[in-house]
DNA sequence: CTTCGGGCTGAACGTCTGTTTAGTATCCTG
DNA sequence: CAGGATACTAAACAGACGTTCAGCCCGAAG
């Protein structure tokens, strides 16, 4: 099955497909046959693999943590989250797989996102220790609040595409969207603006 | 198949108790049987009364835009998005249901966010008006982050629930993640805390 | 009383689903 | 070279799915 200059395994190729459909359309609207029809393989051997389509799914969300991880641990410390998206391919997959996860009522995904909600607690400290920040009446929610912010462009990305003409992840929308948030997180809404 | 003091048509009930089930679910993981079990009618009631899984799923965005519409029209200006969800009980299906329908690809769901961008966009100029908010160096993106905001609790609040053991939607949920999106809002992340 | 039409049902239909099975080719290992 | 694991396939299976169909019930209209 693998073509010449492929250096994947059959398992990885299968993966990254699922990956790349389950994105698009979601799990449930995607088929074990659609999933090895786009690996060039047959269903019998995703069962192979995975054992069933919860397996690939399960094969999925651990690959896509294991990059969000990965991702998180590269900017230690106190890095906007969107930040972190520059690291990945603009078509990546990533992103929308993980706006799938998160909104999922999945064990995979809440654990990713008390994940996720320690290292908004951490930046935000840091942020404090370093006088850039104030902790709030409730430091909890605080933490939260911005964790949110950041994953409301990744959820909403598509909405925010057609609705602005503008993908809030490539250069150009991460500029402007990041520029505004600054913006507010530094003066509040009713700063004046920063180039007056 | 109407109860005694039931006074919904077959039709709203079957409605409602899809609404129920794809809120919980979602749609794609709800069936035709299991929405006319829940609704204790049979299979065929639905397609009668709705002609296919699709129709029944159109009359439900359907029926989820008008309510939300309705909230919208009810406060009319400068009010918190947050505060429309007081008005619904709080074992409403439909903030979940929201969610979904602007997390999918779907035309309802685009236009609905098209249209409460538009009065977020609204709600900031009045805010402007009043002095309390500058519009920002780009107004239309610093309109859609107070609408993502916003939303993003929607999306999030099962994650939120677990995570923070605080539901952001009840009473105590709200007061205490309005106050502090409020606090943020007003002087920025570096403001004092408002009970020093 | 008859007729009509909408609410409603049980049973079936064809299709698609995830999955199983039995088997072939390929490659590493001893 | 033997042999066993591993990658892979075609074909079939059982169940669930959305949907259709023929017909029942019952209140309203003529």
């Amino acid at each position: 099955m693998r073509s010449v200059g492929e250096d994947r395994t059959g398992r990885a190729v299968i993966r990254d497909e699922a990956l790349r459909l389950f994105a698009a359309r979601g799990t449930e609207r995607v088929t074990v046959r659609q999933v090895a029809a786009a690996a060039g393989a047959s269903p019998a051997l995703v069962m192979h693999h995975f054992g069933s389509k919860d397996g690939l799914r399960d094969a999925v969300d651990q690959h896509v943590v294991a990059t969000v991880e990965e991702l998180i641990a590269q900017l230690a410390r106190a890095a906007p989250a969107d930040a972190l998206l520059r690291q990945l391919p603009p078509d990546s997959p990533v992103p929308e797989y993980l706006g799938r996860l998160l909104v999922e009522d999945s064990a995979a995904g809440q654990r990713l996102f008390e994940r996720l909600l320690g290292a908004s607690r951490d930046a935000l400290q840091v942020m404090v220790a370093e006088g850039t920040a104030s902790s709030g009446d409730d430091p909890s929610v605080r933490a939260a609040f911005l964790l949110v912010n950041d994953l409301a462009v990744l959820l909403l990305r598509n909405r925010l595409i057609h609705a602005l003409d503008l993908d809030p992840l490539s250069a150009d929308g991460l500029t402007r969207w990041t520029g505004e948030v600054a913006n507010i997180y530094a003066e509040g809404l009713g700063g004046r603006s920063s180039s007056p």
